[in-house]
DNA sequence: AAAAATTGTGTAATTATGACACAATTATTA
DNA sequence: TAATAATTGTGTCATAATTACACAATTTTT
């Protein structure tokens, strides 16, 4: 990069890198927040982001605010949109891209989530969050409706191995909404991306399920396996 | 917004914003583009773009840039992604912030675009463009064909009235595939969303085709009519 | 051993899709 | 003026996908 500044007459500008990190806890989609350290908005809740670093590519930062939070590397995540109205900061202008992650959410570093007085909370019952955090949530959910209807993009939240009954309770948490059992069966099994481990699930007090595994062969080339997943996720709700 | 500035250690970057301008001739989809009139890559093709201003919102910025260009407002656009490698620009860092237009392109002001030195150029004969833009052009065209898989999108793209044949062309450019003349029209006459003008499209040198018109009601109430119009667009190509 | 909760699988009716054929319209040409 | 070529509108049938629904099996608790 050249140390001579060529666009003299444009502005520079703050920017934000904001995360939203969901998470599935077998009934509900949950949502990692932090309670802000430094004013203004000090105490409220807030989702989790930094500022770029002058050398960072954008994703790096993304990955490195994750990283640092939950301990965890190779968390699925996206760009969604980046937020850029004058005054949604009222400090100082600052865009604000925003990172959607998903993470299982067994796998997070309990330490580390603590070190940083996060903590996460159900996206149906959470507070509201400062600036225009909560927008961004509302945007990120549509997003996470959007690309699980047409990828399987779910299992990113499940544990390595998951039963059936526990995928469909998480496209009901995504979607709002009851789905028939042996459809949704029928339906999974159909793709080809689950392996039966002949496992079962322990945890039950009923009929123990059988745990699955994905086929990560498959999962790979077959990102468009789950296209046309859900009949209609936009009339949900 | 405070005169003080608070957040005194962070990096503050160019933010430059770039439109991906599709139009639709009939035959193909095209890009509208400019011949670089300054350094660097003086004289090259290069997507319509400009910095973001001090005091101007993101998409307010889109909107200024594609108005003075094409001379239309109320153009449809969507911001699709930000582009923040580091060293994407060789003068000095600046991100990119992508937006994504639609337009028809008989509506477009000639004389605009006359005086900005800009081209349609066809997507699949089109030289190189500067920079990231070729990756940026190519991840709109993955956006186009996933949202107008889902939604009534590809009426942006053509004239007040149109006629089904055209429609259906629009849907062959896009995805790059023959489509069956009678189910496509089956399918496209169900959702509903199209009125018969009881006129007849007098360009044809043969039977001279129904011209139809989008009921704009059902338009803005069922975007979601077209969920699964289109079988499978990541297979495409 | 019965009850309650949950899981796995099957089937029949309906709907959507894909492949295909034929009749009608219009300008051109013989 | 009638045949030709190109294109449009519509219909049908076989297949596939979806929906709605029922029953048997497993496991813990009582």
């Amino acid at each position: 990069m050249s140390n001579l500044i060529k666009y003299p007459h444009a502005a520079r500008i703050l920017v934000a890198i904001d995360c939203i990190i969901f998470g599935f806890d077998g009934e509900e989609i949950n949502l990692l927040v932090i309670k802000r350290n430094f004013e203004p908005e000090k105490g409220k809740w807030s989702l989790v982001g930094g500022f770029v670093n002058e050398n960072e590519d954008l994703e790096a930062g993304a990955e490195r605010i994750l990283g640092e939070l939950t301990g965890l590397k190779n968390i699925y995540v996206e760009q969604i949109l980046t937020a850029g109205k004058v005054d949604r900061d009222p400090v100082e202008r600052t865009l604000s891209v925003v990172f959607f992650a998903l993470i299982n959410i067994n796998n997070q570093d309990q330490q580390a989530i603590k070190a940083h007085h996060a903590q996460w909370l159900s996206l149906r019952r959470k507070p509201a969050l400062i600036f225009d955090h909560d927008e961004m949530v509302g945007k990120a959910l549509d997003h996470l409706r959007y690309k699980a209807a047409l990828h399987p993009l779910g299992f990113e939240l499940l544990p390595e191995r998951f039963t059936i009954p526990q995928l469909q309770k998480l496209y009901e948490a995504i979607y709002n909404m009851k789905l028939d059992r042996r459809n949704f069966s029928r339906k999974i099994l159909s793709t080809s991306l689950l392996v039966d481990t002949g496992e079962k699930d322990d945890q039950s007090t009923t009929k123990k399920a059988n745990l699955f595994r994905l086929d990560q062969e498959r999962y790979k080339n077959k990102f468009y396996s789950f296209w046309h997943f859900m009949p209609n996720p936009g009339i949900a709700e």
